[in-house]
DNA sequence: CATCTTATATACCGAACGGTATACTGAATT
DNA sequence: AATTCAGTATACCGTTCGGTATATAAGATG
């Protein structure tokens, strides 16, 4: 592998198991082999090699959620569609996905927030949308798709990540899996 | 207010708003307006000084658990107690709480996460015992109770989370929210 | 009055931080 | 052959980091 990518690695990694404010440059360049110019001359900041580890880890993503929305379907499809998507994004790359979690909760203030906010906001309204149009199936939303939304990514989200943390050797969730987590969410919807 | 009950104010503060790796031991100290020696007398090392914030910020948080454990009752009168107590916390002390929440998720291998471990883990456990009691009640839990804790306080924390962040002046969650939040999850759990 | 304890300030420590000026390399371009 | 340029290394920058040696001031205790 090019140094360029061993970095973005590297970075991950390090980022994922330590945090971001917890590893030091210095410490990415060691593990990847590289001296803190090459890394520079890449990224050109501590900032902008977080920012390119966001990009080019939440890339793919980024489409798949576009490819959920413009699906035609029940809300159960929907659903179920933008939950597979999630979980196979975090099955493909559990540790991009376990760093995103622990920026989805990062301080208000802080850069790392700042540098995830918009993939963030995108997955948050993505899913309101789906409740949103879903009026017909479930009745007047009222503004009730906000909380829809919030409780159906904290299920997905808090799932995850105690698997995740769980299982050392990364995700694994079942078709089985998926739909028993859909099944305890909708209930609350139908009924 | 004596010195060293203001720096732990502070340091929570400070913490809450910028992460623990990003607030350093001057900053906290000017901000109380008092010089590092007086912190280092009262708690020996920044790691120290996060123990004794999480410990004095959750103390109550904890005899509460405590509580809703010995409580008879069905499930739902024992959720609706433990999301009372979560609640409440919160809107008590919603810096304390929100901080709680960016320390749940964030990297295993730091030293937030394994100052904040002891007490995550009691509401975990607390949550999944409650369900595990409740056989009678919703069957043969056959190991859902994991499942159902997860999503219960996935449902919860993301919901304080996103209303702490929303409404800047703090967390007010009525008791109506707390029925219509709890009416949401229970449903997948009867049918 | 002398002593001890609690609590605070001045001034400093070595190490690590993020970042860079400069020089060198080797392959491609002219 | 001379030149250019992407990429990398050595060695350094000033700043901030967490932490401390030492002195002192005030109150309690003998």
């Amino acid at each position: 592998m090019e140094n360029r990518e061993r970095i973005i690695a590297y970075a991950l990694d390090l980022f994922y198991l330590k945090g971001y404010d917890a590893v030091g440059i210095q410490e990415i360049c060691s593990a990847a082999g590289v001296t803190k110019p090459t890394l520079y001359y890449y990224f050109g900041s501590k900032y902008g090699l977080l920012e390119t580890v966001l990009k080019e880890g939440l890339g793919d993503l980024d489409a798949s959620l576009d490819r959920v929305l413009n699906m035609q379907g029940s809300v159960k499809e929907s659903l179920y569609a933008l939950m597979s998507v999630l979980t196979d994004y975090a099955g493909a790359n559990y540790k991009g996905y376990l760093f995103l979690m622990t920026l989805y909760y990062s301080p208000r203030e802080s850069e790392t927030y700042r540098a995830v906010k918009p993939y963030l906001q995108k997955i948050h309204d993505r899913t309101v949308e789906i409740f949103a149009r879903a009026s017909r199936e479930l009745g007047n939303m009222n503004g009730r798709q906000e909380q829809f939304a919030i409780g159906f990514l904290g299920l997905i989200n808090h799932y995850l990540l105690f698997i995740g943390y769980s299982a050392e050797t990364g995700i694994r969730i079942s078709e089985e899996q998926k739909r028993s987590l859909l099944h305890q969410f909708l209930h609350g919807i139908y009924s």
